[in-house]
DNA sequence: CAATCTTTGTGCACGCGTTCACAAAGACAT
DNA sequence: ATGTCTTTGTGAACGCGTGCACAAAGATTG
């Protein structure tokens, strides 16, 4: 999920592949929270539990970043996080733009997480003159007028777009004109983005289709042979209308 | 991405690859836009190019769903969305409840996006006793200690997870025994769930992290043999300090 | 009806990611 | 020191996903 519109060259980064990327920031919070309790060493398997994945994996995503693990005792904690850490970028500064204050975007600044590991949000900006001077999570927003030299001035190379879908392209074209170089995108659009530009999208409707889609499938298995599952209640599961059109017709659906 | 716990059985669910099941959503989306242009066929160069995909990977993707395209023409937009629609589970009504209502739970009540797919807000909950009864988004927000009774009356098995990192496995053991087999987690912690029940998971922190390791790896490209992109602008990319924060743990994201 | 042109559907090969399983490395006890 | 025990690091096998390239299908034209 890289790259929005470019096939994405598969990036072995490094020689860290891009599977491992992802993981990294999940033990990072796992070894962080340990790091909290003081524990001062952690085993592969156990940190594989608190992290949610295969402790083999995990012990191959470490070997990309080097050996740092100790035979018969398994990893420093406290070394570690500071290896990801590296590895990650984290230990820089990374200025950061919000574009699009709405409801979202205004989440998005008041989010905590943001200053916590590095990145810092540098400016917000809006479309609309009425936010302007407006303090969202004490910061003054910005009219998208100043977008250029917002991002200049700050050395932003990372933007998050916040905006609606249809603002969204024009919104990202002028951020890349910018200089800024990785993209988080909230839209629920596919940008198109030059290359060497990094796009990353985050999308609530797709994640709750494809819960959907797993929901239907459970509910289908359900009735044909019953529920082979611990199920902790098959109460009057799937709600109201259950159309399910006749086949070779053209219902109504629709769009977001 | 689907188990947060669990290791993902790669439920080749009814012959649908999850990697297919992923791109739906998308391809609905694009398809949906050209209906509204009344667009009557496309062709899977088209339409890919609108997802974002490489067009083979989009013929392939709708050769599990069936042949429903016509060599030589391409495939009926209408027909097509509904299909895809239908393999979803978008036809039907999905009651939906959002448990944690900050910053970024209203943002998600909020969101139109929820309604037009077949999703719906059946509630919102929080275990703040001062928001009770609160409207949010014209829904009044109901206290967790009604939870259970919520979900059953309503017949929910999907849940939004939006609450601060500490509250999430307990609200997700929560929903988990009164019959939710579906969770949208946006809190940054990984979460236990049995098997049967699905994980979908969305944190803007690691979304930040992985953008900011690609941008390191730029950036030490780029002054290791200068930029090889096309590069809009080489400005002062790179900001200040080298903090790296204490941190301890971060909250959630969502799209728009 | 035959020829041509367009576009689908898919067989095949390749590469990435995951997992198993085990040898090597080191801690620890005796 | 020597042996035992724990845990890492990784070679190898496997499976999924991707993309190429092409044959088959159907539309379209003469």
């Amino acid at each position: 999920m890289a790259t929005g519109r470019t096939h994405r060259p598969a990036t072995r980064s490094r020689g860290i592949p891009e599977a491992t990327v992802a993981r990294l920031p999940l033990y990072l919070r796992a070894l962080t929270a340990l790091s909290e309790r003081s524990v001062p060493t952690v085993s592969s398997e156990e940190l594989a539990a608190a992290a949610g994945v295969n402790s083999a994996k995990l012990r191959k995503d470490f070997s990309y970043l080097g050996s740092y693990g100790t035979r018969g005792v398994g990893y420093d904690v406290e070394y570690l996080v500071y290896q990801i850490s590296r590895e990650l970028g984290l230990t820089q500064d990374w200025p950061v733009v919000i574009v699009g204050i709405g409801n979202l975007g205004a989440a998005l600044a008041n989010y905590g997480g943001f200053a916590s590991r590095g990145f810092r949000v540098a400016a917000l900006i809006d479309a609309d003159p009425a936010m302007a001077g407006k303090p969202v999570a004490g910061i003054p927003v910005q009219h998208t007028d100043d977008l250029e030299k917002i991002i200049q001035d700050n050395g932003v190379s990372i933007g998050v777009i916040a905006t609606p879908a249809g603002a969204a392209q024009q919104v990202c074209d002028r951020l890349v004109a910018a200089g800024v170089t990785s993209i988080l995108n909230f839209a629920p659009t596919v940008l198109n983005v030059p290359d060497g530009v990094d796009v990353r999208k985050v999308d609530l409707s797709i994640e709750l289709q494809i819960l959907a889609f797993h929901e239907q499938r459970k509910a289908g298995e359900e009735s044909a042979a019953d529920s082979p599952l611990p199920g902790a209640a098959a109460a009057a599961r799937k709600a109201s209308a259950a159309d399910q059109g006749p086949d070779g017709d053209v219902p109504a659906v629709m769009p977001a």
